[in-house]
DNA sequence: GCTTCGCTGTGAAGCGGTTCACAGCCGACT
DNA sequence: AGTCGGCTGTGAACCGCTTCACAGCGAAGC
C-alpha cells in the first residue's frame, strides 16, 4: 500500500469513528451509515481559515476530526464575540443545514483542522426518511437552544467575575486535566480571546485574574490556566460575581 | 345549542384555526390534522397565572389561541429577563416538548389568556411517523435559535439606544398600527417590561425615550409608544447606539 | 371625596467595565 | 546575537448604566 493510499485510508477511519460515535447516527443502520460516509467529504484547513461567513449560503453540516474550529460573530466595527469553540468529534452548522438560510455566524479553524462536510444537498434526502436521524437533530438543536439561553442568562445576571469563573469551570470539564495542584485547562486561549468569549475587554480579563492568583484561586503560566480552588470559583458563580 | 355548547363549538373552531394556520402542520393531511385537535387539551389562565417555571417537567407543547404569554427568566436575586412574548397563532414550549429535560425559561399570562396543549406522550408518537412534521419542528427550533444569536450579538455589540430602537421597530413591524403621525405600537409595554427585554433599568429606558421625544424620533402616551421617525431610528441601530 | 398604588419622570452619586497609554516578557525569525 | 510582534500586566481617565431618592400623575378602591 502506497503512503498515499494510506493516508486516504486512515483519513477514512477517523471519519467513520466520528460518525459511528456522535449521537446524531447512533440509531442509523449500518448500511446507511456507510452510505452517509460516502457522502461526505474530508477537508483540511490551515490556522486562521475561513470555513465560512455570516451571511453565507450553507453548504451543509460540518464535523470536526481534529483541531479547533471557532465559531464567531464580528460587528461592523471589527468587535469580535466567541460563540463557541467546537472541538474534535463535535459538529456544527446544523441550522443552515437545515432551514437553508444564511449561515448565522463565522468558521474558522483555531490551528490547523481537518474536517468532514455533509452537504445539505446530499443529506436533506436520508433526513426526510429518517424519522429517528430527524429526533436526533432536533435534540441537537435543543441542546444549541438551552447552550445559547444560558449565555444569555448568564450575560444577564451575572457580572464579569461570576462569569469568568462559570466558564473557566466549564473549560476544565470540557478539557482538563487533574494535576499535582489544581484542575489544569487543556486549551492554549489567550485572555484576549477568553475577553471575547464573554464579551469584555482583555484588560478586564487579566485584572480579576490576577485577582484570583494573588488569592490562590487560580494560576497562570503563558496562557494556560490552572484552577487551584474550583469550589471558591463555583462559590464567586452563585453569589453572582462579588469575586 | 346551548349557549354552553355554543362556547364550546367555538373554542374547538379557533383550536382547528390555530392548528390549520400554523406553519407546523401545514403539510399534515386533514386525517391526522383532526387526531391532534383530539389530542389537544384546551386552558383558560388568568392575568399573570403561571403555565411552567423553569426548572419544571415539561409537559407539552403550548399554543396561543388568544392573549399573550410572557416567557421569561429570573435570577435567585429577583431580576427578571423578558425573552419573548407569545402571541395569538404563536407556540412555544417546544424545546422541553423534544427533549424531555426540564423547562428553560418561565411562562405566565399578560393578562387573561386561552392556550392550547398538545402533551408530549400524545404528540411524540405522531413525530416519528411524520417526517414533514419533524421537518417543520426542526425550523421552528432554528428560527429560535436564530432569534436567541440574535439577542446575544445585539447585547454584545449595541449599546442600549440601538438595543431599544431596534426592539421597537421590531414591536412595530409586529403589531404596529399605522396612524396619522407615524406607527403606534399595539403592545402596551410598561417601561419596566422594556426594560427587562433589554436587559437595563426602568429609568435607563425612559432617559432615552424623553431624548428621542425632545427630538421628535418618538411620542409616548400612558404605556403607548408612537414611531414618528423609524428611519432615524434605523439609523441608530446602524450607527449603534450614538443615539 | 380622599387614599393608595403603579407607572412615569428626573437628578445625584457610585461602580463596573472601557479606552488609552505604556512597560515587561517571551518566542520566532534572521 | 539582536529585534520584532504578540501576549501580559497595570494605572488613569472616562462613560454608560445602576442605584437611590423623590416628585407628579392617573386609575382603582373604599
Amino acid at each position: 500500500m502506497s503512503p498515499g493510499a494510506q493516508h486516504i485510508g486512515q483519513v477514512q477511519q477517523r471519519k467513520q469513528q466520528l460518525l459511528s460515535n456522535h449521537f446524531l447516527f447512533r440509531d442509523s443502520p449500518a448500511a446507511s451509515l456507510s452510505r452517509i460516509l460516502d457522502l461526505s467529504v474530508t477537508k483540511e484547513i490551515e490556522d486562521g481559515e475561513v470555513l465560512f461567513l455570516k451571511g453565507d449560503e450553507p453548504d451543509g453540516l460540518y464535523g470536526v476530526l481534529g483541531g479547533r474550529v471557532k465559531i464567531s460573530v464580528e460587528s461592523e466595527s471589527g468587535k469580535e464575540i466567541i460563540l463557541n469553540i467546537m472541538e474534535a468529534g463535535e459538529m456544527f452548522g446544523e441550522i443552515a443545514l437545515l432551514d437553508g438560510e444564511p449561515r448565522t455566524a463565522d468558521a474558522r479553524a483555531m490551528g490547523p483542522a481537518s474536517l468532514l462536510l455533509l452537504r445539505r444537498r446530499d443529506f436533506l434526502p436520508y433526513l426526510e426518511r429518517d424519522p429517528q436521524l430527524c429526533l436526533h437533530l432536533m435534540s441537537l438543536l435543543c441542546r444549541r437552544l438551552r447552550w445559547t439561553s444560558g449565555l444569555i442568562e448568564d450575560a444577564a445576571f451575572l457580572g464579569l467575575p461570576g462569569r469568568l469563573a462559570k466558564r473557566l469551570l466549564g473549560l476544565a470539564r470540557a478539557s482538563g486535566k487533574t494535576t499535582e495542584e489544581g484542575v489544569a485547562i487543556g486549551l492554549r486561549l489567550s485572555q484576549h480571546e477568553l475577553g471575547h468569549m464573554l464579551g469584555v475587554t482583555r484588560e478586564a480579563v487579566n485584572k480579576v485574574l490576577q485577582r484570583w492568583r494573588r488569592r490562590g484561586l487560580v494560576d497562570m503560566d503563558n496562557g494556560r490556566i490552572v484552577i487551584r480552588d474550583s469550589a471558591a470559583l463555583a462559590a464567586i458563580v452563585e453569589d453572582e460575581g462579588l469575586g
